[in-house]
Order: C-alpha cells, then structure tokens, then sequence
DNA sequence: TTGACTTTACCGAACGTTCGGTATATTGTG
DNA sequence: CACAATATACCGAACGTTCGGTAAAGTCAA
C-alpha cells in the first residue's frame, strides 16, 4: 500500500495545534488542510466521521498525555512537593511555556452542549480530582484539598489566558512555580 | 423619519451577548441578526464598517463599564479591602455571576494581530494596573502588588473558564468572596 | 393644512467566497 | 491485479458584504 504522507502521530500533532489555536468551529477544514498537508478528502479517508471524529481523536490523545504525563508523575515515588513540582515540568512543556491555549478551553468555547463538551468536562474533572487527592496525602482535610486543586487549576487556565491576551507568559511560569505551594499549603 | 426598532443601548447589548460568546469569528452575522432582531442589511446601516466595527462599539462600551463600574470604586472612599469587595461585587454583576464568558478572552480568541486584540490587551493592562496600583497604596512593594494584581485577574479569568467548562460557577463566586485577600495580603 | 421633498431605518435579494462533506479518479505498493 | 491512500472536482449551505427599494417621520413652501 501506499506510504501515508503523515503518519497518525504527526497528523493528531497539527490537529492539536489547530483545535486549540481556532476552537472546534474555528478550526475549518481549509486550516486543517493547510496545517496537515492533507487534502479534505484525505482527511475523510483517515477520520470518516469528519470534524468530530478528528475532535475526539485529539481529545482522547491529550487525555492520555495528561494521564500519563500529568497526573502520573503525582501518584509516583518522591515527596508530594517534588511531585507536583514534577507535574508543573510536564505542564510547561504541555503548553509550550504559555504559548499554546488550553484544549480544555479551546474546545469548549462557542459551541452547544454536546459529546465534546462532556469529553472536555471530563477531563478537567478528572484533573481537579487527581489534584485534591495528592493535597489530602499530606493532610489537608478533603473540603480544602478540593478549594486548592480548583485553585491551582483556576490559576493556570487564568495564567494562560493573559499569556495569550497580553503576550506575556510571565504570569503563566510564576503560577507553575508557584503550583507547589497553592496546591499543598497547610495555612 | 422611521422609529428604530431597537436602540442603540439594547442593540449593544444584544452584540456584546454574542461576541462574548462566541468570539469574533464565531459570531455570525446569522446569529448577530437573530440575537438583535436586525436583518443582516440593517446591521450595516448602524455599523458601516461592518463586523469589525460591532466588535470595536462593543469593546468600546465595555472598556467604558470597566472604567465606570468596576475600577472606579477602586479610588473611591472607604478602607482598602472595601473597596475591593465593592469591585468584586460589580464583576459579579458584569459576569453574571460566572454565567457569561470574559469579553477580553472571548475576543481574543482564534484571531491573528490586529486592533481588536490591541484594543483587549489594552483593556486587560489597564486593569492589572488599576489593582497594582491599589496594592501599592496598602503597603505592599511594588513589584509584589504587580503580582497580586497579575494573580487576582489570573484567577478571575481562569475561575470563569471552569465555569464554562463545568457548569459550576462555585469557583468563581469564591474567587470574587476571596479577592481582598489575594489582592492585599501583606504576606 | 396640504402635498412635495428629504432623511432615516429597515428589509429582501444577491454578490463572490468559504463552509463541511462527498463521489469519482489517480497514484503507488504488495 | 487488488487495494489503500491521496487528489480532483463538485455539492448545497452559510459566510460577510452590498445594492435597490420601501415605509415612516421631519421640513417647508404654497
């Protein structure tokens, strides 16, 4: 058979990149095209489903890189501390320290309810969990650990919107260095 | 000469609904001319210029609240820390409590360099430099106000987006109840 | 007061372009 | 050849924008 032009890694790697630069509705399928190489009808040999089927596949791909990349490094060996400081390494080099917007938020804007959205809901869902539980480890009593992981959270979507709007990533590397004590404080 | 059929308040109103949400390039004049109750035609007799023009009247208007509304009470009268509950009082208004989307965020989202993004990073600048400047007058070091200020807009902007992504604006009314706090804690 | 004239607000229809999606043809490899 | 992968050409619909025209309110001379 003939060679595939991109290979499925390098095609999710520009699908990534358009989703959450241009938002589910933004990301036509002439930016698709131009950002793949890949003509439209080539892209509905590799995603029949169209659009959403190639929304999903970035979803469940970055869903993975945040389990494995992400949150892992939180249930693993070493000191909570150096463990969330472990995370916020991972999450600079997720978001390309600060250039790049959020897929949970990119994904999620404009558009109505629907299988996407749950996605998306899910996985910060999972994400606030995954924070709470490594903040009650070192004895934060539950009610608080859930305000903190809401809060480190908060801070890092709010971090990488005034990266984006001011362009100026400074607020966003501050908040991660700063991830270990807003996630773990005992006060 | 004919009545308008809605004026100018409510028509900005309308426009500033649908920019919020759906970003500049996602407000259609199809979901424009529906949300306002004005024909595609009729929306350029009042905006000549056109989209880029609604965008610019709605920007315009917004930057006027925020100057009215939210950053006034910041040089008012009263103790410090009231006057920053009293500001986040208006954000919760402006917000609609977490129910609306940030309009600096939305619009600009998904779009290349121009005047628009200029105008919202203008908008954003000046409101970090409103709080830093409140900061400052409590005591605090400048460059620590600077962050304060960096820190509670960060969280306002990342608070709104877990609204949107969750459903749940619990983070967000937090935030505002935890404003004075984050802003003038001489920690 | 009347009727002609101007101004203003709005609308229906169409412009060329781009949208997401598809049917068909070409290419290259086993 | 068989068959997967890509490309060409096209579809109806929606995009932002423009144009010609209609109806209502203001102006003003007769």
């Amino acid at each position: 058979m003939p060679r595939t032009k991109v290979n499925d890694d390098q095609l999710l790697d520009s699908l990534t990149d358009v989703f959450r630069t241009y938002g589910y509705e933004g990301a036509s399928l002439s930016r698709i095209s131009k950002a793949t190489g890949l003509q439209r009808a080539s892209l509905y040999h590799r995603f029949p489903g169209g659009k959403e089927e190639m929304a999903k596949a970035v979803l469940e791909r970055a869903g993975e890189w945040l389990s494995s990349r992400v949150l892992a490094p939180l249930t693993g060996p070493g000191k909570p501390t150096e463990r969330v400081r472990k995370m916020a390494q991972e999450l600079h080099t997720f978001y390309s320290g600060g250039k790049h917007c959020c897929l949970l938020d990119s994904l999620s804007f404009g558009i109505e309810e629907n299988e996407i959205k749950d996605h998306v809901r899910g996985g910060m869902g999972a994400w606030v969990e995954a924070l709470a539980k490594i903040a009650r480890e070192t004895g934060i009593p539950p009610k608080k650990a859930r305000q903190q992981a809401q809060d480190a959270i908060s801070r890092i979507q709010g971090s990488l919107v005034m990266a984006r709007v001011l362009k100026d990533n400074s607020v966003f590397e501050r908040t991660l260095s700063e991830l270990p004590t807003i996630l773990l404080s005992h006060k």
